[in-house]
DNA sequence: ACCCCCATTGCAAAGGATTGCATTCGTTTG
DNA sequence: CAAACGAATGCAATCCTTTGCAATGGGGGT
């Protein structure tokens, strides 16, 4: 520890010899093996705490490398171990292609994954997607520059996504898993989320139904059929579907001119996420209508922010850091050649204020 | 386009030669150059679309690779030409060392430079911070696997951004700037935030004030000395200072308990944050307090849920993608050894509701 | 006293792309 | 017709680390 910049030791004042020697910047692990009077491939196996070493050099040259702040070539090192330590985690833009990264479900689910990952001792890298482009996954995993990669959410990618798994194994899915998909999935039974929202209106004694959301991805889409499903031989419910744009600032727009137009025709909103859900909560509030009494609201979801909002929302609760795990613990395996099969989280009602 | 996942074409049936060919894999450019008949140098020059090599055997050469599916290896590239197009996004997690990365607005501000990173060409890589390790920044900007880094926050990490901000260039920290800083900043005017702030409370002659919020990092205990400002020499106000834990799941509860100890002696709150803002407003709505009308709040950020809450946020707003674009911009600069300075950014009160 | 073995270290070949310099060949100019 | 030039390509070194195999030397066993 003779950094400059640090506080200075009180052992020993500089001389020159300790002056000058940390001053020159160590390029490469030779000319380490110089100053330590041993061979490049000596001070790899003693940076690399190997056994092959005799202790004491290990602890010399590793000194030496401490000293004078010298750092392996991650590059070079990677290229020849063929691994880098680096999983690609993706957000593809299908539809809404020049939006940014925004969506807080999926942030969330990301500081999760960052979480795990940097546990398990992993670098992170966000790849680029170009929009327009095809290959845009195809480009991300044979860029050599990574181990595994994980994809948050299929948007309206599933069939791409599919076209690379089948020839890449360490790749797995944030999404919904259907019949034939080859892809590894992590995701919640968004059907069954659907359905416990869409029951619990129904049970409330709600038959004026709406959904709000963009279906055109199989998530949400999934959510739609499961409030179908619920309904299904009622023949005195009505479920009215109402689209929604992605980006947000859209958003609040869309919504208050769809329940203006919509004027008091519902009781029970079924929200495809916590973010619209709070957004129709505060439109309501706009239009004077009672919450839950008037109409009901139910998101999905559950983010932290689900407890924050007046009422607090009743929302199906996704089990993200649960999700997160199960997503790396997938990817791990694949990673080691095991073909981890899809995982489905189960859902759950958190009843609270809005409905 | 003859991999065969997609869609067959319609135009030839795979005979011996073509089904035979694209099904060995290319593995470098060597084995490539072998089939079109050239030397690997002239492959590279070929799909680096150098001018040098002639336009026919360049296309060629492009054509082969793009059949077979071709991609460069990006960590031999990246090793030879030492520039690897990956910028380091990092979040100092100073205090409260082992909770995720989920602060909204510093995720926002995530959103917003992974837009301008991916617009520019780069990739992003969230290195990891091994909580208790003094020499987090050292490690991550001496890998060898970036051309440069951004920091998002300082926490109580100045010092240490500071001594590795004086001799390495390529490094742009969001937080604050304060005179002899060494790093290179960009950020909002946090202490002319929380004066507008306490400004506007005084204006509705507000006059029992409270400042909560987390004042360890320099950006917030900026914003409080801003309060302080706007209250100097007025001695019949009071500011009663209350801070607040980071992680989301405490701080609901500190806040209702906060609130309920100090009773009604308060009528505004400035919050060092919206998300904090957030939940004074519902633990206000569950103690019954009309906001503003009994207690005034100002948030402080903006983010998008500013405008769904009930009352709407008044709150101080900074400009993330404006400062988004400036971390870039600085960033790039200073790649090309530019001595970029620091960006300080205005604050904007806007006014809503709740105040 | 001799041989063998083990622990340690050195040597040199990868790993894959890039690039300055040399070479080739066809064309133009004197 | 020879010399010179230019475009296009080949050659080989370079980026830096890792690792299988060979070599060294000292110690223990018979």
């Amino acid at each position: 520890m003779t950094h400059d910049t640090t506080g200075t030791l009180p052992n020993t004042k500089p001389d020159e010899a300790e002056a000058h020697a940390p001053r020159q910047r160590i390029r490469n692990i030779t000319e380490l093996a110089r100053m330590a009077g041993v061979s490049p491939g000596t001070v790899s196996r003693a940076l690399a705490g190997k056994s092959l070493v005799n202790p004491q050099t290990r602890e010399r040259i590793q000194a030496l490398a401490r000293e004078h702040g010298f750092r392996l070539n991650q590059m070079a090192s990677r290229l020849r171990t063929q691994r880098t330590g680096v999983i690609g985690v993706v957000f593809p833009l299908g539809h809404e292609s020049r939006q940014h990264i925004s969506d807080p479900f999926f942030m969330t689910l990301f500081g999760y994954l960052a979480d795990e990952l940097t546990e398990s001792g992993h670098d992170i890298m966000l790849s680029r997607v170009i929009p327009g482009d095809t290959e845009w996954l195809d480009r991300i995993v044979t860029s050599g520059m990574l181990d595994g990669a994980l994809v948050i959410g299929q948007s309206d990618q599933s069939t791409v996504i599919d076209a690379v798994a089948a020839r890449y194994m360490p790749l797995v899915i944030w999404g919904s898993h259907h019949p034939h998909q080859v892809q590894c999935t992590v995701g919640s039974d968004n059907r069954l989320g659907g359905w416990l929202a869409a029951e619990h209106l129904l049970a409330k004694g709600k038959t004026r139904l709406a959904f709000m959301g963009e279906t055109r991805g199989p998530e949400i889409a999934d959510r739609l059929a499961g409030v179908r499903d619920a309904i299904a031989g009622r023949s005195d419910v009505t479920l009215r579907e109402m689209p929604t744009p992605l980006s947000s600032e859209a958003l609040g727009e869309t919504i208050v001119a769809q329940l203006a137009q919509l004027g008091d025709d519902l009781d029970g909103i079924v929200a495809a996420s916590d973010v619209i859900a709070m957004m129709i909560l505060r439109a309501l509030h706009e239009r004077g209508a009672r919450v839950p009494q008037q109409i009901a609201v139910v998101g999905f979801d559950d983010l932290p922010i689900a407890t924050s909002t007046v009422p607090q929302l009743t929302t199906v609760r996704q089990d993200i850091a649960g999700g997160a795990k199960a997503m790396v613990g997938a990817l791990m395996q694949r990673m080691a050649g095991i073909n981890a099969p899809a995982t489905i989280l189960p859902p759950e009602l958190v009843i609270r204020e809005s409905a």
